[in-house]
RNA sequence: CGGGGAGUAGCGCAGUCUGGUAGCGCGCCUGCUUUGGGAGCAGGAUGUCGCAGGUUCGAAUCCUGUCUCCCCGACCA
């Protein structure tokens, strides 16, 4: 069967990975290290999931603001962890002003700064200075904010939205009275993640809490939404943060207390990034390109005209206008149908072939033979090849396919999160009872999904002998999922009594 | 940041060993033919050979430095 792209996940998963980045138009290289120029249609999809994630994050009662994107160096020298998590991956700001020398230009050493400012990994500390001015009394509790922003991480090794050195994100921070409120919210925001990562991308996660190993630095606890690849590798998604009083000691967030006495602050912080499309695209990409779901979709429903340079295609440009804005006059998923007329002069079999690569949910194809017969040609992109290999394409009554648009976007959706949905739990090895076995179920595999085991939560030495034997088996810890069983046996890794189920995976 | 590979037309590549002034396929433009499934034929345009130095009468080719990308490790959302 001959495939839009020319390398399938099959043949080599990185290198199909990167064909569908560049063929569907998502995003390039910059010419700056680790960074990408995100295109309109990587970009449409991040602007349909800062939509529907910060509905739902105004929806929990935080507001959005912004914060500045350089942070003074000593804000970050408050908390050591904090340090040592980030310091060897931050952009430094040194200078003020560039002059002429020998041709070129250079940072002029009279314009150094008296105090360099780095450029921001995440804002929990300049965050944190401000939540200490405005928080003075118990009633100033609790502090709900959100911001969208982008951050700079000075990665070793970058892959196009799973890891660039700059990256777009929402990064939320709130400050309560209590350890209780504070760990509701994190939640509350790690249900926020899961939800709409499975309702809105049609990705399955498993939430749950990472380990100590794989805690944010600074934190208390930390959770998060892991997706499974399909070359079964785990990706978190989104994740959450219960940080205590970690940076409320470093940055001074104090209240006084209903009995007048002064109290510090507990806080959170959670964030989901632009590698929410790198999982996008490794989960529901195929091998003619992406497969976007339909309410993260910049256009649902793509209508193409095929047309022939005749008087016929004043008509067929009519019939398709008409079409399209019938189709945008309806609701779906509670919002408009985003339909597109794509109009430009090139050839109607390009058009469809590029739009097959972007994934567009349903592309429409009309030519003067629909026009005369009032139809219309319908692909779908998660259905599309019939048994014997040829393009699925169906012809439809014109009224029949708009009576049907929105309730065939709706089967999409629920499609692809059932595919995944499928793929993900069908591929978590639970009867893993030792080392050898679990040995045994990653040997070897090129898909090998992940193992749920049994273990006792070891701590510190412990625990770092366990992610050094995971290590040479290039397996990590991914989360202790929420809704797990019970333990009822002994820890695979210690030998000691369970107390806890934990996902093990290969892991981007 | 270590090991490996690579940067030549929009994309994919050859040419580099053995220095002599730029090539192929696809795409693009024009024309004609074709027209319900990535059309055919003919003609045409596009390159400071990643960048900067050096060697040389002459550099895509040799030397030095540097930037970027990919793969494997170490690190991480």
């Amino acid at each position: 069967m001959k495939h839009a792209l020319s390398v399938t996940r099959e043949q080599d998963f990185a290198a199909w990975y990167q064909a569908v980045v560049s063929e569907a138009d998502m995003a390039e290289e910059s010419g700056v290290r680790g960074c990408m120029v995100i295109r309109p249609w990587g970009y449409g999809i991040w602007e349909r999931i800062q939509k529907l994630l910060d509905e739902r994050i105004k929806a929990t009662g935080h507001e959005n603001c912004y914060f500045p994107i350089f942070i003074p160096l000593s804000y970050f020298e408050k908390e050591a962890e904090h340090v040592d998590g980030f310091a060897k991956e931050m952009a430094v700001v040194t200078h003020h002003r560039l002059i002429q020398k020998d041709g070129k230009m250079v940072p002029d050493p009279e314009a150094k700064l008296e105090e360099p400012l780095v450029v921001r990994p995440t804002s929990e500390t300049v965050i944190g200075a401000a939540f200490s001015r405005w928080v003075q009394s118990w009633r100033d509790l609790p502090v709900l904010i959100n911001q969208w922003a982008n951050v700079v991480r000075w990665e070793m090794r970058t892959r196009m939205f799973l890891r660039t050195s700059e990256f777009l994100w929402q990064e939320g921070h709130t400050a309560h009275a209590t350890v209780d409120e504070a760990m509701d919210e994190t939640m509350k925001m790690l249900e926020v993640y899961r939800s709409f990562a499975e309702e809105c991308v049609a990705l399955p996660v498993i939430a749950g809490e990472k380990p100590e190993n794989e805690r944010f630095p600074g934190a208390v606890a930390t959770y998060s939404i892991e997706a499974m690849m399909q070359d079964g590798k785990a990706l978190q998604a989104g994740t959450s943060h219960f940080l205590g009083t970690t940076f409320s000691q470093a940055q001074n967030i104090r209240f006084q207390n209903a009995e007048g006495q002064q109290e510090l602050a507990q806080t959170t912080s959670w964030g989901m990034s632009t590698r929410m499309i790198g999982g996008l695209i490794m989960v529901h990409g195929d091998d003619d390109g992406l497969r976007v779901p339909p309410r993260v979709a910049p256009y649902q429903i793509v209508v193409v005209p095929m047309l022939r340079d005749t008087e016929e295609d004043a008509a067929i440009l009519d019939y398709c206008a008409a079409l399209v804005s019938e189709l945008n006059g309806q609701d779906v998923f509670r919002e408009p149908v985003r339909a597109l007329l794509d109009k430009r002069p090139a050839k109607a079999a390009a058009k469809r072939w590029g739009w097959v690569k972007k994934g567009a949910p349903v592309v429409i194809e009309v030519g003067g033979r629909d026009v005369a017969g009032g139809n219309v040609s319908m692909l779908r992109r998660d259905r599309l090849y019939r048994a014997d290999g040829k393009l699925d394409s169906q012809i439809l009554s014109r009224s029949d396919f708009v009576a049907q648009a929105t309730a065939m976007l709706e089967d999409i959706q629920q499609s692809m999160f059932a595919d995944a949905h499928g793929r993900l739990h069908g591929n978590v090895d639970k009867t893993i009872a030792s080392l050898d076995d679990l040995k045994a179920s990653f040997a070897g595999s090129t898909k090998p999904g992940w193992a749920l085991v049994q273990w006792s939560r070891p701590t510190g030495t412990e625990l770092d002998k366990v992610v050094a034997w995971l290590k040479g088996e290039k397996l990590t810890l991914r989360n202790v999922p929420l809704d797990a069983e019970a333990a009822d046996g002994a820890c695979i890794f210690t030998g000691q009594a369970a107390v806890e189920r934990v996902l093990v995976g290969r892991s981007y």
